[in-house]
DNA sequence: CCAATAGTGTCTATGAGACACTATCAA
DNA sequence: TTGATAGTGTCTCATAGACACTATTGG
């Protein structure tokens, strides 16, 4: 017999950095630490909807702003020493754009956005770190082969928009032109909605996301 | 609070064709039924222990002999209601070689490997089937880019017994030239032993697996 | 005009796949 | 010798990446 919690890494990009959810908590156990945000299963209730239902409760996300997809569940009888009863830990990985600043709930006393960079080098409650560095290495190496760079970003956007999610989860600079040529001659990747964008310098066709889930090709790290 | 199981999809190769690891259940939830193999964690056990140990009980495998890998967790609330309580179980993929003729342990009535085209046809018991799909599927897609390949197989083999087991869990044939090439050039692979086996034919070079786990790149479907 | 950003052309190197060919064994 | 299996050579086509170039805007 265990208690089950759901907790999710939410990831988005601030500022064209790749930036964490993270809480402080209220709860008896680990309070006053930082944690990612999370809670138990309540009777009746999936995971997939115990993760839907605190990324609502805690950042004002539908399950239409967000995808959702599952990391990896915690097991080890020593990650949660704090709880008197046995904890494991069911992650998902949430991905979304332009997320609003997290609110803090009834389970936590403040909430915010936080650089993952400073995310892993602070001293997260529970195994959270681990979980949170699963969490990175997972997005990184789905941008690869999935389109799910295009859940970054709002409904339309530009080809450099969607450039600037890889290069923000990745580190690295890509080719503009050789970016450009890949995403766009990749079947179901992106399609054209025909307007553009005006800015400094030539105006950037928009485009939103195609129906293709899984990229072939890959887009090469 | 839920009970937590830990379940396997343990995969190998029997005469060339893919099988699964089933047993039938003697316990009184879904008792007679053909299932994964699996059991609730003890105290103080991680889901991973379990699983190994569940190994260890049915197929007489110890860690050296068996890849694990975690798969997922299943958690909805209907996905077991022959049981008073709720549970939801941790799904590992095992892969492993020759495996001997798996043993009803205390929990099962009987044992014994199936090849994945019938198990999938079986109404198993619970979510079983869509775990065991979901596991295929790993399985399959994990061939591209590591080199869990070689965990079918014994410490050595020959480069047409890698072959086989792509084209067996594939279900495609492969140029064995090209095959041959591309294995033996991507570095960490396969390292050759030096050794060689015979049989009708030209001998076939020995080798062992190599220290990489993913391949850059890919071998393609 | 210039700076900035978007997007195209083009060359090269690499690698996948087709398939002809050579190598080495058992029977 | 023949048939079977292992392994190499070689050609073609596709594509990734480098980078020069053109296109279209705001200031």
């Amino acid at each position: 017999m265990a208690w089950v919690a759901a907790d999710i890494v939410a990831l988005t990009l601030r500022d064209g950095v790749l930036s964490v959810a993270l809480v402080k908590r209220k709860p008896r156990a680990a309070r006053g630490r930082w944690a990612l945000p999370g809670g138990f299963l309540l009777p009746g209730e999936s995971a997939e909807q115990a993760a839907y239902r605190e990324l609502a409760e805690e950042g004002g996300l539908g399950e239409r702003d967000v995808r959702l997809e599952q990391l990896g569940t915690y097991s080890d009888p020593r990650r949660d020493v704090e709880h008197e009863k046995r904890v494991i830990s069911i992650a998902y990985l949430a991905l979304a754009a332009n997320l609003p600043e997290p609110v803090a709930g009834t389970d936590a006393a403040d909430a915010s956005w936080v650089p993952v960079d400073q995310a892993v080098g602070k001293a997260l409650a529970f195994d959270h770190t681990r979980i949170l560095e699963d969490g990175i290495e997972r997005a990184r190496s789905k941008l690869e082969y999935s389109t799910l760079a295009t859940s970054f970003l709002d409904e339309t956007f530009t080809i450099s928009e969607l450039r600037s999610v890889y290069e923000a989860v990745w580190g690295v600079r890509l080719d503009a032109a050789n970016f450009h040529r890949k995403v766009t001659s990749t079947d179901g990747f992106v399609e054209a909605t025909g307007e553009e964008r005006r800015g400094r310098g030539r105006p950037a066709k928009l485009f939103r996301a195609g129906s293709a889930t899984s990229l072939n090709p890959p887009i090469t790290r």
